[in-house]
DNA sequence: CTGAAAGCGCTTACAG
DNA sequence: CTGAAAGCGCTTACAG
């Protein structure tokens, strides 16, 4: 492949010269980039982006440490991340940790490694030593979705708190009362806080969430179809289950069909995390939306505001409730007919 | 970030010993080996991957260009290349190409740019100049899923002509007579492939395909709802559409929900790519799985020996189908009941 | 406006 | 077994 000094060659100019000719360097005569720009051409040239990293100590690259790219979730906020990245000159290369702590420190390692100009992680758990340390020793980094308490990192993430009361007056308007969740696992954040915006709601109508009604789920679908399993075996089952992310709720909805049971006449289903499929399951799914793409590109451009060395700024964007039928249509709930009316409002989704 | 000059300094050894230490090499004596390896922990060092890449002329790095990540099958498809990748050592970068040829051949410049060691890609169109230039100049290539005919290149792909072959019975087999297909983009081997296998198994049956049975999609929902409104303004709708992916069947559904209509009482639907998302749709989606997981393998071995040297070699693995509810289920078509046996043996699946 | 030269952080013959 | 030195392909003060 040719290199620098094959141009300067060709172009009858110094190395100097072309390096300055390329990166539009105003002091280059007409006459010099011409001929720069015609040998380039003549030998199909194209700079080695791995020298000039070696030289500019710059990657012009982002990592992106994501808990599980086959969560449609995640895929889509790797799209927009990589998608503002682009448009802001950078590249982005994607980690998938697979909810796996130690896949999780193998590519912030590797990225680390690489010299990327940035980290943008969504953490598996509460914080591998080598992520700690980059953080501590001034890495660029933004958290994304989930972040790790008690690190001083931009957190850039959703906040379901509203939506999850809303789903919860949802339920209680159809006469659930009898509400379970599977929650995440509890070393994210993400895992804890939708169990604990689940039981502020459930608190504001007197209703309790007992031990037996949370399952442990790891976000993944098998650990949604085993938690829903034991929901269904035990001697009161539950009404209404909220699953904490979307492929949780593809495995509860595996359990409740082998069961030959049915959403929502037999117990009604909820999901953390929309997805185009819940449209057309059986039945839709009624979901919590998260704004995704506005959280990639708000992450990216935290990022790219610490790597210049400003502050970079935390940002919570609200996340909204999407009514379908997996709940139960009012009128015709699986429990009671509803008595109270919902104390807040609720967004029916017309797809 | 500490360098080896630290390490060599820490250790009171010369960098070309630490270099010996830390890759391995025999003739370091215990004693430096100990040395290094205690520099190393006390200044938390790591190697410059940017500066090895620079000098060994090797990234251990490949690239993946790919024509839509959100794609659940290509969702899957990365992630299986990745894993594999990491097997054998390497990274990979993704770059999604979103089926547009423009970004294809951004990403594919970025990539060779970043002196990734082999690309893996699935081509968008029929080649942008500059993937059949680095094919032409040698970079170690291979194409996955999709490929471009005349460039020579190991293809990893799936053969699902059979799969077809098993759908038309299965379809001709509930007595529909009246097949349309949405076929992906005509500058994909995937687009028109599936097309003509389509046809040939029509064929067997001395069942046409006419054009107006025939819509042109582009693998993305949105194209995939538009020809199913078409289909369905139609004189005489056909009987059963099978759209040639996973997202395009998605619009189809859409498009059939809008009018009101259902599946498959008023239109049976069948969709080339599983996803698991299809056995809780209403009602299950019949479709032809391809073995994901062993394409990404396979692509990945096949452009490891590239890299090495060696010939690398293509493979068509087989797809198959998986029949659920969509098409109608014996004894209930929306056509008149089926007077020929299915000629090909059809497995049903057990979820 | 231009070129010679230093240097980014490594690896690897070469000589001892 | 070890070190001095060259060199990978760039960029960028420095001097002219």
């Amino acid at each position: 492949m040719a290199s620098i000094k094959d141009v300067a060659a060709e172009a009858g100019v110094s190395v100097a010269t072309v390096s300055r000719a390329l990166n539009g360097h105003p002091s280059v005569s007409p006459a010099a980039r011409a001929r720069v720009l015609a040998a380039v051409e003549t030998l199909g040239y194209r700079p080695n982006a791995v020298a000039r990293s070696l030289r500019t100590d710059r990657t012009r690259t982002l990592g992106l440490v994501i808990s599980d790219v086959m969560n449609p979730y995640f895929t889509e906020l790797a799209r927009s991340v990589e998608e503002e990245a682009r448009a802001l000159g950078y590249s982005v290369i994607i980690g998938n940790a697979d909810e796996r702590p130690d896949l999780q420190d193998h590519h912030v390692t590797t990225l680390l490694d690489r010299r990327i100009d940035g980290l943008l992680v969504s953490p598996t758990d509460g914080g591998s030593p080598r992520m700690l340390e980059a953080a501590r020793a001034g890495t660029p980094m933004v958290f994304v979705d989930r972040w790790i308490p008690g690190v001083d990192v931009p957190v850039v993430r959703s906040d379901g708190r509203a939506a999850v009361r809303d789903l919860v007056a949802h339920l209680y308007g159809l006469g659930h009362r009898r509400l379970a969740i599977i929650a995440g696992p509890a070393a994210t954040t993400t895992g804890r806080e939708r169990v604990d915006a689940f039981r502020e709601a459930l608190g504001a109508y007197g209703l309790p969430l007992p031990d037996a009604y949370i399952g442990q789920g790891d976000f993944q679908a098998g650990s949604g179809r085993r938690v829903t399993e034991g929901f269904l075996d035990l001697p009161e089952p539950p009404g209404a289950v909220f699953a904490a992310d979307n492929l949780m709720a593809l495995g509860a909805l595996d359990a409740v069909r082998a069961r030959g049971l049915r959403v929502p006449e037999d117990i009604a289903l909820a999901a953390f995390d929309d997805i185009p499929w819940f449209v057309h399951t059986d039945p839709p799914v009624t979901a919590i939306a998260q704004p995704t793409r506005e959280l990639g590109r708000a992450a990216v451009r935290a990022l790219v505001e610490r790597i210049a060395g400003r502050a970079g700024e935390s940002v919570a964007l609200p996340a909204r409730l999407v009514v379908r039928r997996s709940c139960g249509e009012p009128g015709e709930p699986g429990e009671p007919a509803p008595t109270t009316p919902s104390p807040s409002p609720v967004r029916r989704s017309t797809p």
